[in-house]
DNA sequence: CCGGATGTTCACCT
DNA sequence: GAGGTGAACATCCG
């Protein structure tokens, strides 16, 4: 799962187990547990405590687990691009999720047992994780909330494109490469121009259009029914001004952008 | 058969 | 230190 917007709901799911206690942490194979090296069998300290919290900074998602009233755990959660969560074996945004075809047991990568819920990561590709004892520590401000002078910060003296630089999770956390292309599109800025030459309107036209877009889908249901989107495609027109739409590499990513009214 | 895909991390360059 | 590239993970899709 990409963005912010689908971890967001997961963690709204597993608020409704909160209360519960951990039978058991396990993952398989071991390398689902980072930083890379871990031992699978620290997860034994959760065993008995209670999940008492949820919280999320972008991509994200943190479980909080405590004895009595003292917290003494976290536990990240982080899906990649094709982990899903489920409670029970059941999704909870199920229509939103990338795979359409299998669903293999074979690929719960981590399992949360609760006294009364199944909590599970179903990641075919594994490029997803859990983290004991995660914090936000590395990451940058929450992009849904995101202001003028977080952004001002983000690309302060950097030279490299700005979408790269809103795809950098420490400079700004939960655009994924939808959300990236997106935003920058409905704010007129091409994605390859260097972060630190926006002007101030640029500045507050990429903030609206990051909050606009996160807000909008989350409230439509998720990243893959956008109607307005960029069209993914050198087959069609720019659905806002009828330019061209091209195809680029940046930060690694594959980049769509309007030739037009993208500058 | 081949290449690319909503992500992250790491090694290796410049 | 900044920033770029490519590989790796394993599976599906066009």
């Amino acid at each position: 799962m990409p963005e912010l917007i689908e971890v967001e709901y997961y963690r709204r799911a597993i608020d409704k187990v909160v209360g519960q206690d951990v039978v058991d942490v396990t993952v398989d194979p071991p390398a689902y547990l980072r930083p890379s090296g871990s031992d699978p069998d620290e997860l034994a300290s959760l065993r008995s405590t209670t999940l008492t919290r949820t919280s999320r900074r972008g991509k994200l998602l943190v479980l909080h687990f405590s004895e009595g009233s003292h917290e003494v755990h976290t536990l990240g959660l982080r899906f990649g691009m094709t982990g899903r969560l489920l409670i029970d074996g059941q999704g909870p945004i199920e229509r939103l999720e990338y795979s359409s075809g299998k669903n293999d047991p074979a690929w719960d990568r981590a399992v949360i047992a609760l006294s009364e819920a199944r909590v599970s990561i179903r990641d075919p590709r594994r490029l997803g994780s859990l983290e004991l004892d995660a914090t936000f520590a590395g990451l940058g401000p929450e992009a849904s909330t995101l202001q003028r002078g977080e952004l001002a910060n983000a690309v302060r003296g950097r030279t490299k494109a700005i979408k790269a630089v809103l795809l950098d999770q420490a400079l700004i956390a939960g655009l994924g490469n939808l959300l990236a292309d997106e935003a920058l599109w409905r704010a007129g800025i091409a994605p390859g121009r260097s972060a630190r030459e926006l002007t101030t309107d640029e500045h507050e036209a990429l903030v609206t259009e990051v909050r606009a877009t996160v807000d909008e889908l989350t409230t439509r249901g998720g990243s893959h029914m956008g109607d307005s989107f960029p069209l993914r495609s050198a087959d069609e027109a720019c659905t806002r001004c009828g330019g061209a739409m091209v195809h680029t590499t940046i930060g690694g990513r594959s980049t769509w952008s309007c030739r037009r009214h993208q500058r």
